[in-house]
DNA sequence: CGTATAACCTGCGTGC
DNA sequence: TGCACGCAGGTTATAC
């Protein structure tokens, strides 16, 4: 689930229940999502310590430890979440790591498939991370946007998205973007014009606003997601029929009327 | 440089 | 009911 919008509902989430808080207690359920660090390191570097501001790049969420600490990283992969609740609360099934916070609350960082997990950073490995992805897609200007995908010879999916040429944009919204720039996933990037990156531009800007509001890429019905589960999709633009294969290994669906 | 594939891990729906 | 299989919004290593 998580792309960028999930992930800025997560970062909200760490900055209202988190923030200027001191962590009592870290209760590492499973560690199978801890990258590494150990429980035991973790908790020991969390414990009586204060949380900062949470900040987020890509598909990234960050908290540093007091000013001078180390950094809390967390990817949440296809199936994470991050939710702030009251310690009495039972836990779900999938709470991997739970931290108890002064003033009673409790951060749990939820995932099922463990594809990804939580790990703690000094300065030069955080460093080092963002320094590894491109720009984040809701802070890239126009011009920077048009340079990166102007020399990729590849499909403009598979340039949209990877990590290290934007940062956030998974496989949900980039068929959401296509579709609305009326642009064909397989398209070669650099085969665009200026026109057509123009458009591309604009249309993840609102795609990106709407769904960051949304706290997900919503699956309305005037969306393309909101008919990407259905087997006989239909486009809710022109009508046809929407078409689904596989571009750089994930399901792509687009609309052979819309999307020359 | 680019693409495709498997792998990581878990659960759900499908078809036999 | 059981079981094999394919699939899922992510990332990475490896082979071509």
């Amino acid at each position: 689930m998580p792309e960028l919008p999930d992930v800025e509902g997560f970062r909200r989430v760490l900055t209202q229940c988190g923030k200027g808080r001191t962590v009592e207690d870290v209760e590492v359920r499973d560690a199978g999502v801890l990258r590494g660090v150990t429980g035991k390191k973790l908790r020991q570097e969390l414990k009586g310590k204060r949380l900062g501001t949470a900040w987020r790049h890509g598909k990234w969420l960050f908290v540093p430890v007091e000013e001078d600490g180390p950094t809390l990283a967390f990817h949440f992969g296809m199936t994470g979440s991050l939710r702030c609740c009251s310690p009495d609360e039972p836990p779900e099934t999938h709470d991997r790591i739970s931290i108890t916070l002064d003033g009673g609350q409790e951060l749990r960082y939820c995932d099922q498939r463990k594809l990804q997990g939580v790990r703690l950073c000094d300065d030069a490995e955080i460093e080092h991370m963002v320094n590894d992805l491109g720009p984040d897609a809701r802070a890239v200007p126009r011009a920077e946007f048009e340079e990166l995908l102007s020399t990729r010879r590849g499909a403009v999916k598979s340039a949209l998205m990877d990590q290290s040429v934007i940062a956030g944009l998974g496989n949900l919204l980039c068929d959401e973007i296509l579709w609305r720039a009326r642009v064909h996933p397989r398209t070669p990037a650099r085969d665009l014009d200026a026109r057509a990156l123009r458009g591309l531009h604009t249309r993840m800007g609102r795609v990106l606003d709407t769904s960051v509001r949304a706290g997900c890429v919503p699956p309305r019905r005037s969306w393309l997601t909101g008919h990407r589960d259905e087997s006989d999709g239909v486009c809710p633009r022109c009508g046809q029929s929407l078409r689904s294969s596989r571009v750089s290994g994930r399901r792509t669906v687009w609309c052979p009327g819309c999307q020359n």
